[in-house]
DNA sequence: CGCGGCTTTGATGTTCATCAAGTAAAGTGG
DNA sequence: CCACTTTACTTGATGAACATCAAAGCCGCG
């Protein structure tokens, strides 16, 4: 009976689901789920629109963002596949409080949601892990924030860069998938500054920069900076 | 057969729990919950112990509070009855990641945590809802976080006095339950600047203040400097 | 009563946003 | 493919916002 399994071969759904599922709801939930490509920029999903689908990031980087109350832009944090992407208020809102953007090239497998509650309803285990999950996402989210809160510029911008670097592509050289103005929308300072800080940390042969690409050469001295700095 | 529902009158259990959830079990949870009464100060629970219990505020004021990495404190937020209390590590960590303390004289009601997840186990449609009063919470608590960040000093302690005028006392005069230093950790400035703001309001005739006693006079400038200040 | 923590105000310097101005890169329509 | 426009990036100069340091009054508590 394994040709109803979902076939798809880095399925998060499997980890998630673990055993705690029957075969039958395995099924029905893959027969009908939806995959959409993304490419970079692409927008996947608005801050207003109502939630109607469970949506996870099967492969690519995004950012979460919305408008602050006076109409700026503030990037609330970036999600790689196997965190969940429409974790934030799918259990706890109509509508979406944020907007989801590509910012790599992106994969989102869409269920729909009324079918994964069903389930949820009838199979407790299940939800807990679920329920796992969703905590996990949070609390980085929340812990991320206060820990960037408390920096100064500096400390910020090295915490990013640490960020990706370990994160996101574990490796000391890669190319930022953001922009300056973004990095700035992240942290909370303004472009400019953004921009001035890497520059200091290259002239001071912490790091290397060629446009987009970041290498970073003293990662010990980047790291007592996120901390300390 | 109602000897064996919870008699706390104004138990929160009964609204988190609707009918989702058998008398039996409301029975077994009962029986062994175990209340505690704090006064003022406090230290309800501390970062770094183990999660044994499912806790949640019956009555009175906590807040949260961590250490950060280069070792100060700092304020989560704060949570009044019918916020969940232990929501933030409880399905996602086998340690609290940070404090509670009482703010005013609290009364707590701490269930096992083993059982709960037993129940929840059991029974979806309680553990669906249990996910929604979480999500709910930590939505509150992030988005508080990002509306503070963007703002200045004067916009933040707006935000403060406001957020305890309507949100917790439903007044415009109360007494605040912490001192100015907490401002200062909650809202990530300094202690004098958080005076220094108060004492600004109190001469611009936006508050009268009397040591913790703060009464909001002009209620419109007072937004609109938590909106754009 | 005296000690320690909280509060308050002032003076000073640092950090950061804002403004300005110019260069590079990337998309757009003919 | 090139002129054109727009957007991203960069650096410098200036002033505003904020932290830090210092000193003194206040209050609660042992």
């Amino acid at each position: 009976m394994n040709t109803f399994e979902c076939t798809c071969e880095r399925c998060h759904l499997r980890t998630l689901f673990f055993n705690h599922i029957s075969k039958n709801d395995i099924r029905s939930i893959c027969t009908q789920k939806v995959e959409h490509r993304y490419e970079k920029g692409d927008v996947i999903l608005c801050e207003g629109d109502p939630i109607k689908n469970f949506l996870y990031l099967k492969e690519g980087l995004v950012k979460l963002s919305r408008t602050t109350s006076d109409d700026k832009e503030q990037i609330i944090s970036f999600a790689k596949p196997f965190d969940f992407v429409s974790l934030l208020s799918v259990f706890s809102s109509e509508n979406y409080h944020y907007t989801v953007t590509a910012i790599e090239d992106s994969t989102t497998c869409e269920l729909d949601l009324g079918q994964v509650k069903e389930i949820a309803r009838e199979n407790g285990v299940f939800t807990l892990d679920l329920m796992t999950r969703v905590s996990e996402a949070t609390d980085r989210i929340i812990l991320d924030n206060l820990e960037i809160k408390q920096k100064h510029l500096h400390g910020r911008v090295a915490y990013v860069l640490l960020f990706f670097a370990q994160n996101v592509y574990g490796r000391d050289d890669f190319e930022l998938p953001i922009s300056r103005k973004e990095i700035a929308e992240y942290i909370g300072m303004t472009t400019e500054n953004v921009i001035r800080t890497l520059s200091e940390f290259k002239k001071d042969k912490i790091i290397r920069i060629f446009g987009k690409e970041i290498d970073i050469i003293d990662r010990e001295r980047l790291e007592s900076i996120s901390l300390h700095g």
